[in-house]
DNA sequence: CGTCGGAATGTGAACAGTCACAAAAATTGT
DNA sequence: ACAATTTTTGTGACTGTTCACATTCCGACG
């Protein structure tokens, strides 16, 4: 009697008396087993503690289950975990491919050397825009990208920024504000750059002269630092589009310490809607984005995709909404 | 002359007319391959755009250089990424199993038919604090768990919460402060449990009689709702010690709801120091926990569990600092 | 009563590598 | 120059599973 390791295929199946093809099916759930013995075979299953090899598995059919999130530090932490519980349910795996832009091309070779199912990717640099460009460089894996820019021709989940953007200075000016100055995210980043547009746009339809705007970092020290510079640079304004809400934090902070206050002397508005927003002091008035929504959708059209060869290609495009609070305020 | 999809070890060795052993040779850098043959397989190698099969590998070794995160929704999010970067370094991928608890058995039996090398956990129902009995579910699979109890005999990496808890309650008392209320986080949970203890510790160190404590759940509306209770309760204190920064968020406008000041009236220490922290009015005087550093040293730790067989086990305890900011104040 | 159809089961050959050992080639010492 | 040694290369077997196909079994039907 060799004791090996682990039991295999063959093991259970000389102990149920059938052979390892039988076993195969049983664990596979294939259709024409007798329920006699299958009933056998999953004794021999239970009393061995035979578990698949999945390595196995995998090797002979080329599916992992297993889905790869592909992302720079930059961006979308947050809904990694509810990316992952998506794909859970969904009997999939997902792993975590944290790398910097200039390693995107081998993240992906190696993505298909380990069978990887699915990506999830987010847009990196140097930015690529071509559909077919992506599939070459995904080795035909199937993808889903998350803040791609609006009407990219590939399948991606985003937000409609440039419409937050709009809603927010929108409701600034219908408060009475026209000097409405903006701290930016990083402008190469899609989300960034779109929300600079909505800001830019509705200044423009409502007649309003071009007004002053910093560049941020998306970071809370990014925010405080670029409102000092604005200040610095003796711009006048009344309100504040801020690119995020982590950075309005900043801001905030940077305007009590030059004796500004926050709404009467100046209006803020933010963008994301994190849990702390709405317990700032005041409140702050932001556009709101669900995030765990978006990997939601964003892991189930990819799992579509995979499942389905004949799944649409298409971008989905969710509508932030504006959510008022005690940091905008009429202008005096 | 057959079109395979891709090229295999076979495929290399008859381009560069040497045996797939070679290839394999080559592939894996080991010795014993003179320069001149290293250099002709790595030219068919490229000229066929041959990747190993990750799947055949690992089937093989029974490596998979794969870790895996196995933890509850509640926790440690904000060190996934941190954690998979750490690990991409090292060469290990990172896959997340976002799980119930009571899928933990299974999540493990999981994780050894595919090979992962190394696990780290967080603590789950039902508790286990036997080395062996952790030992036995986890087939042997080495491990580290983060936020494990204090005194914890097996491989863990946490932060010493209690102490934390003496720093922050003993900087209210040398403040003045006796009616020193605490928001406490879920108390099943050890880290808040630590906390909890060393805040009553240091009450009863200075001869201060109990004070009152209310059971929250660790997230912003949690606190808010926590303090709205102590408040009805009709308890009397001029200081609160929130379980983390969160619920200080919700303790802060709970307290402002009813006309309570901070520091004015009700001073506040937080626990974690979240970025945000120090940009609410007025700054949160805090306990700091580097999460970053926590994911890295766990992650590290298990590397080296991994591929060092001698590895000693202990848990690595690692001290919080107290930052002062504006949201404590000698009491009146 | 032979044979036909379909369900149930079994067999050989992949899948793509690595390991242990055997064989050949190159290097060294005498 | 020849045996002893070391380095380099090759061969067979094995990892645990699924796939494609072959075979057996069993009742029903003409």
């Amino acid at each position: 009697m060799k004791s090996k390791q682990r039991p295999t295929i063959r093991d259970v199946a000389r102990e149920a008396g059938v052979s390892y093809q039988t076993v195969s099916r049983v664990i596979n759930d294939s259709d024409h087993v007798s329920p006699h013995t299958r009933g056998r075979v999953w004794k021999a299953v239970e009393k061995l503690g035979y578990r698949p090899n999945r390595m196995a598995q995998i090797l002979q059919t080329e599916r992992s289950l297993t889905l790869e999130v592909v992302m720079p530090y930059f961006g979308f932490n947050r809904v990694l975990y509810d990316m992952a519980r998506t794909a859970h349910q969904r009997g999939y795996n997902l792993v975590i491919a944290a790398i910097d832009s200039d390693e995107f091309p081998q993240a992906l070779e190696s993505a298909e050397a380990r069978f990887i199912d699915g990506l999830i990717l987010t847009p990196l640099f140097p930015f690529i825009d071509d559909y077919d460009e992506l599939v070459r460089l995904t080795h035909g894996i199937p993808f889903v990208q998350i803040g791609a820019k609006l009407g990219a021709h590939f399948p991606s989940v985003i937000y409609d920024h440039a419409q937050g953007a709009r809603l927010a200075t929108q409701h600034l000016i219908d408060l009475g504000h026209r000097a409405i100055a903006e701290i930016s995210g990083p402008l190469l980043n899609y989300d960034a750059a779109a929300r600079h547009e909505g800001w830019q746009a509705t200044l423009k339809d409502n007649g309003i002269p071009p007004q002053p705007c910093i560049e941020g970092d998306f970071t809370i020290e990014g925010g405080y630092q670029a409102m000092n510079d604005l200040l610095d640079s003796g711009a006048a304004f009344t309100a504040v589009f801020a690119g995020n809400d982590s950075m309005a934090f900043g801001i905030q902070t940077a305007l009590r310490e030059r004796g500004l206050h926050v709404p009467g002397d100046i209006s803020i508005v933010g963008f994301d809607d994190i849990p702390e927003s709405a317990h700032l002091v005041p409140g702050l008035t932001t556009v709101r984005q669900d995030f765990q929504l978006l990997g939601q959708l964003a892991v189930e059209y990819l799992l579509n995709l995979i499942e389905n060869r004949d799944t649409p290609i298409y971008q989905r495009v969710l509508s932030p909404r504006l959510v008022i609070r005690g940091s905008t305020r009429p202008v005096r």
